[in-house]
DNA sequence: AGCGCACTGTCACTATAGTTACAATTCAGT
DNA sequence: ACTGAATTGTAACTATAGTGACAGTGCGCT
């Protein structure tokens, strides 16, 4: 069972966008030096103890990330998947973290914490290239989200989401995104009114199929398409 | 005169939110290290030649930054002034710029390269802290913003965004904002009339002033306020 | 199978922002 | 002081999203 889930990591970290490109060798130590846990539905990723300061790769589950803003609103902005990462926004700075996360399926994370990483790091310090390399694309990936309700009226925010989450899935069927029609409006500010009323028309259009808590994207390139006005 | 924009800039470097914790030294070895150059209206901050891992620090002047989506979409996301970073996402991971500068007032720059970065690194390691120290902020201010403009509604972003922008002035004076309705409305993605609109309003209930190309926070309490909801 | 809960589909009504247009004001350069 | 560009103030009208409420449906649990 143990080996199993460890097996599990061993392949999520290697195929993780963040990872692949660097030597296996990486991901095998991120395994042995971390600590995997289990986490049930509502449960929070933090780290244990007094290390703030690690890091959690998403192996199995689906979480619901959140940020606290400064008048305790939270605010959900994203998805973490197997093979993303959580907690990295404090690993340079000790400030508190930023982002939250919530376990929305039984989830197992792997554990990195700070000393563990520093082990890692003696003998592959390109470790440390691969976490500014994730630091980057979350901080792209928020820009980019913060742009996109900016300039973005609601109908075209919906696909934009839309894409944007299912951006990353890599398979060649049609990705299916697991979120309620309330939470989806949540996470771009608009009412689950308005999130169903363009859902509909979208599939009646034929670009998604929408079922119960999921929604299944059959045109890419038609709500691109969309999403650009 | 060369001799008053160092004075300037080492004066700027020591006051500036992310170095005024740490040693004097610190910024005088920037200053040594760096270039100081001057940008009229309309130029971008970019780093010459092919150090494209450098900093600019602000020295003098305003500059207007924008984030450039994935599809060319130009969304203005903020101001940088005196004391402000630019460039830094890239310093970690060789990806391209994510943020662009255009200056809005003649300004003076101070560019420090990835050498110059490398040869203060070696008198003052700590310097690398500061730096994640100031990304983590940016990172974190991002993130309130994509918070704001999903969950607040116009009225109440526009009162969020002039606090977000005034945040950091630490004069006693009532903070001055200088942009034009335009601009602002779209920074936060409401149409110049409804700024013009509410901040009318806010005008008349006493909480600003609004000047040509700019506005003036008299209240701040009062706008924190609306800003809550 | 049956129950309860969460989620979706839809309605009439209201509030708010976008659109388009134009006049009035401020500022900078000649 | 004069001119032109940029900015602000304002209006009538339209489009769109928010509100609140309720019925129908899928899903998990016992």
């Amino acid at each position: 069972m143990k080996r199993n889930e460890q097996d599990l990591a061993l392949q999520v970290l290697r195929e993780a966008a963040w990872l692949k490109d660097y030597p296996p060798k990486l991901a095998e130590s991120l395994v042995t030096e971390g600590r995997l846990m289990r986490l049930n539905i509502g449960e929070w990723a933090q780290a244990e103890g007094d290390d703030r300061n690690g890091l959690f790769v998403v192996i199995d589950g689906l979480l619901h990330s959140y940020y606290a803003a400064l008048d305790d609103r939270m605010t959900m902005i994203g998805f973490a998947e197997p093979g993303s990462v959580l907690g990295h926004a404090t690993r340079y700075s000790g400030g508190p973290r930023l982002v939250t996360a919530v376990c929305a399926e039984p989830s197992t994370l792997l554990e990195i914490s700070e000393s563990a990483l520093d082990r890692v790091a003696e003998r592959s310090p390109e470790i440390w290239r691969a976490i500014a390399g994730f630091a980057y694309a979350a901080m792209r990936s928020t820009l980019q989200m913060a742009a996109d309700v900016i300039s973005l009226r609601p109908r075209e925010r919906i696909a934009a989401r839309l894409l944007a989450t299912a951006r990353g899935d890599q398979s060649d069927k049609a990705p299916v995104i697991k979120i309620s029609q309330e939470m989806l409006g949540e996470m771009i500010g608009v009412t689950r009114k308005t999130v169903n009323f363009h859902l509909s028309v979208f599939e009646r259009d034929g670009l998604i199929r929408v079922g119960y808590g999921r929604i299944e994207l059959c045109d890419l390139s038609g709500l691109q398409e969309i999403a650009n006005g």
